[in-house]
Formats: C-alpha cells, structure tokens, sequence
DNA sequence: TGTACATCAGTGAACGCGCGTTCACTGATGTAC
DNA sequence: TGTACATCAGTGAACGCGCGTTCACTGATGTAC
C-alpha cells in the first residue's frame, strides 16, 4: 500500500461520501457527476479512474445511504423495552428532524419514484436494501399480532417511506407536519402502542 | 366559437391528456416536451401556443390525473356498506392492476420524489391534490377511531402511496406483490376490518 | 357569389445550455541503477 | 546518495447528445367588400 494508493482510496471514498449527500437531496438524475467531484474537492475528469459509470457511482451510494440508516435506526436498541422498539424505530423514521437533514437519512424519498420510472436499472439495489431493512425491522416486532412479522415490517416501512416523502414534498406547508403525526399514530394503532 | 378555436380547443386536451400519461409513466423530468407533443400528434413548435412553460403543463396535468384518482377511487361507493368504503378505496388504490397500468391511476408515486427534490415549484399543487385527496376519503372513515378521521385519512394516504411507490419501483420481484399485501393488511389492522 | 386579404394553429429548424463521457496532458510520487 | 526514468491520480477541455424554448415560415380557415 503505497501512499499513492492511500491517496486514491481517500479520494475514492470522499467521492463516495459526496454522492451520497447529493443522491439524498437530488435524487439520482440531480446528482451530477460533476457536482459530486466538486463536492469531493476534485474536478470532473478524474472520475472514471474511480468508478465505471455514474451507475455504479449511485449503486455504491445506495448502499452506502442503506447501510448508514440501519446502523442509526436500530442504535443502541437494547436500552428500550423490547415492546416499545418498534414504535421507536417508526418515530426516528419519521421525525421533523429526518425530514429537514435531507443529505443524512433515508435515500429511498430521493430516489424510489425515479426507480419506479426513469431509473429502474437501480431496481436491484433497491431490493436488497429494502429486504435487509425490513430484515432489521422484523426483528423488533411482537409476535403475537394478526400480521406475520415479516408483512407487518414490509407495511411499517411502506407507511414510513410514504409519511416522509410526503413530508418532503410539503416541507414548510402546515399539511407536512400534520403527515408525521398522522403516520406515527398509525403505526401506534397498527403495533397497538401509544404514539 | 369559430372551428380554428374548436381546433385549438381540442388540441389543447390532447396535448393535456398525453402529457397526463406520460408525467405518470416517466415522472415530471422525464414527460419531454417534445415527446408529449409527439403523442398528442403534434411537434414541438406549437408548444408555447397552448402552454406558458413546461412547468404550466405539468401542472394542470398533475390536476387532471388527481380528479380522474379520484373519481376512480370513489366512484359506486354508495353501493358498498358503509363501514366497508374505507377498505375499498385501500384496495382499489393498492391492486396490482394499479401498479401495473402506470399511465393510468395515481401520479404521486411518479413526481413525490421530484417535488422532494428537484421540482419543488410544483409543490403547490400537490398540496392541493393531497389536501382534495384526503377531503374525499376523511368522508368513508369510522367516527368511533382513536385517530381523528382527518389525521387516519392522512396516514393512510401516506401508506398506499408509499406501498404503491415501493411496488412500482421494485416491479417484477416477487417483493413487489408482497408490498402490496402487507399494506393491504396493516390497513385493515388500523381500520379494524378485513383484509 | 366571388375575390383579396387577414388571421393563426401548427411546422421545422435553430438557439443556448447542461449533461455523461473521453482523452491528451501535467506534475508529484515511486522505482531502478 | 543521487540521478534518470516510469507510473499514475488528477486536470481541463472537448465530444456527442438531448433538453426547453424561440422564431421565421406555411397553409388552411375566416372576414371584408
């Protein structure tokens, strides 16, 4: 390891670190090659010594985002009462402060509608982040509820997702805080909690 | 009313109704205008003839498929017992066939995430569609609810868009139909009726 | 009724701009002797 | 230890392409006399 190849590795993840903030506040399409080298510090050209297309740049980033929501969602967990877990993970999901740090947090607001349409050759990143957060999730759920486990975390984040990006959409419109609420309390009444 | 305004008129609808199409199919960066001219059976020149900008386009497009939601969602609703409606409208909203004809049908799932993200003018409008939205279902909910009927309508508005969105974007999988089941149910759970 | 002119919906090409990607080049770092 | 050469991360400009918008023009329709 040569300090040439330290040198490209940092580069590499800086570059890595500014996609992610961008892909999280501009979605995939606003997140310009050019601008995430900027925000690396670099300048375009150097990028494809680092990553093949912008495709794998915003693959990377998805599972960078991914990886960095499950780690903050489930923190330090074991301090709650099992059966309060649950409803603690949907108020971190879905809090005023998730929705205005729109470069930290969840990608999925960013990036699902363009999934959905434009971009679906993202499709399968997508899938394995959602399928690794609803296995996160399952894992905190009570058993004794009419939903099996799994479905009962695949709805939960469907109804988080949704609350948020709706939020989003509104931020600054009275509507945007009234969607928080009215989702955490229906994920109360689903998981038979207090909101 | 001369037929050159008749001619004007009608044009103006079709350019309307591919645009509505197409900002459901491919979202509000990816509805071209030259494409939507395209499919109306025009080319791009004639644009500015009938529209101000792209962004007038769009919105009046976002208000076209909002009432045509609607009355869909609605529609024979006085046939179905009361206590049912609720579920009914979940069900209609969140089907695979909904999914699955995505130039029909609900364009929130396609232009949620832009609105988030890049195309925050429009953010007028879909306050306006959700806030109409909401006003139609808050009618077929339950009184005898702890959530308040306003707060349970948004909370389910949130919870089939967010299913409806994640099955689009994951298509094909056979997550995306578990998507929609598990919203389907969590639904019920809250409504305290059938699945 | 017929003719000359005016109107205007729609055309097609051009405009300026920004994007993802490529490439010849630079200069600092590493290697060989 | 010092010198000549090789390597390569990063630069900056160019490439081809597609976008929203503009505009001079066309030809069918409407109006005036």
């Amino acid at each position: 390891m040569t300090s040439r190849d330290d040198k490209k590795e940092q580069s590499h993840e800086t570059i890595l670190d500014s996609a992610a903030q961008r892909v999280r506040q501009q979605g995939i399409s606003g997140a310009r090659v050019a601008e995430v080298m900027k925000g690396a510090g670099l300048t375009v050209g150097g990028f494809y010594a680092h990553f093949g297309s912008k495709k794998e740049l915003i693959d990377a980033a998805l599972r960078r985002t991914g990886d960095l929501l499950r780690a903050t969602l489930f923190a330090r967990l074991e301090e709650k009462p099992a059966a309060d877990r649950a409803m603690v993970i949907v108020k971190r999901y879905l809090s005023p402060a998730h929705r205005d740090l729109q470069t930290e947090g969840c990608p999925l607001p960013a990036v699902l509608g363009e999934v959905g349409t434009t971009a679906p050759e993202h499709r399968d990143v997508i899938l394995e982040q959602i399928d690794a957060l609803a296995g996160g999730i399952h894992a905190e759920l009570p058993a004794n509820h009419p939903m099996s486990r799994w479905h009962l975390a695949l709805g939960l984040i469907a109804l988080m997702y949704g609350g948020l990006t709706m939020a989003r959409a509104l931020r600054g419109t009275q509507l945007s805080d009234e969607i928080i609420k009215s989702c955490r309390a229906l994920a109360a009444v689903a998981l038979r909690r207090k909101p």
